[in-house]
DNA sequence: CGATTTTTTGATTTCAATCAATGTTGGTGG
DNA sequence: CCACCAACATTGATTGAAATCAAAAAATCG
């Protein structure tokens, strides 16, 4: 990326908050952050996760809207944006970028509006298990039970309840404390995706 | 726009539907266009509004993922967006425009994600007045119960719950079908925003 | 190892969904 | 113009999924 410099950012720390002027774009490099919004009460919702590859906003000026933190350590390629959108290499990917960004938002609108508790959870998992990349069957959830709930609407009591009645039932296996497996994966190991539909089989 | 021709839709009609191949970019000259989802189930939910000056989608290839049907008779611009977006002066607009869907989605996101129903009619008569823009302290609602209920993920009786009542307390006036006004608020027309507050006020 | 954070689990409540009529409105044709 | 019909909206009774309240248990960290 040309103009850009590296930053590391630990995990739980603040990468920029809303309200703050959007003066440069960040390109994820390694690691995953969250984009989330509070409201005044305190109240917050995880908008997206971001991993390699991935704009954390679009703003090239004005105030930005919401925060972002790193979810574990991470390191961020940090540009000027107005500069780079004059590189035509650089247009394709911001464009795509945006796109993929709105799609995401549009699925996650959905999911928020329409589906269960445990639906969501299970969209959550083949979310996460795609966009921050494990081995398929597997998924890495560098995440606390207060961050899924955040994520997904819901309360991190009934988080923790899912987890537990999919892991009684035999659904879902706790190799380690946030790595999951699924169990019997081996067998249908089609394509890439993680059959999360199994979570949900009556 | 270059190279654009315009179309009529009548109310209720279909303008694309997901799975179509993204052929076209369609920007709104007048009306109202809503775009949503829909599950597998027939659960739907409404993901954007959409008004005068605003582009329905920024897909230039592939499969679009939603559906958008027109909420009044409107008229539409449909141009090539690949074609377009060689045009420096459409550029800055397209940028512009994507921005400005991503920050409502955030929004939306939020509201679906973290608010009570009376708070998400409330946020949503605000920016329906903003969007659709009819006269401070006046709205005008082009849509059944329904989809308000399916932009707000929730059902079409707790959105017909939350009016009766907003209208039995003297909150809100309806002074015409699918028209409500928000009382005293020629006292304070200080700027352009609705005061929604007064309604949610305990 | 102690202290703090995070997670689990249980009891109870609550907000909105669901189920079920009834009432309105607007368009159409007699 | 009015009667009829089909959407659409309201209202009530009841249920239900997830939130809230409240401890205990487990994990993480210095």
């Amino acid at each position: 990326m040309t103009g850009s410099k590296l930053i590391h950012v630990q995990r739980g720390n603040e990468i920029y908050a809303a309200g703050e002027e959007a003066a440069a774009l960040y390109k994820v490099c390694s690691g995953a952050v969250i984009l989330f919004m509070i409201l005044e009460d305190g109240r917050r919702q995880i908008i997206d996760l971001a991993g390699p590859g991935d704009l954390l906003h679009f703003d090239l000026d004005g105030e930005l809207d919401h925060f972002a933190e790193a979810l574990t350590e991470t390191e961020l390629a940090v540009f000027d944006g107005a500069s780079a959108l004059g590189d035509p290499d650089f247009l394709p990917f911001f464009l795509e970028q945006t796109r993929a960004r709105l799609a995401m938002d549009r699925r996650h609108i959905t999911m928020l509006g329409r589906k269960t508790a445990q639906e969501r959870l299970a969209d959550f998992l083949e979310c996460v298990s795609e966009c921050l990349g494990s081995a398929p069957g597997e998924i890495d959830l560098p995440m606390t039970r207060q961050q899924i709930a955040d994520y997904l609407g819901l309360t991190l009591e009934t988080v923790s309840r899912i987890f537990a009645r999919w892991v009684r039932e035999g659904r879902l296996v706790q190799v380690a404390p946030g790595q999951y497996e699924l169990p019997g994966y081996g067998l249908n190991r089609v394509g890439a995706a993680i059959k999360v539909s199994a979570l949900l089989a009556a």
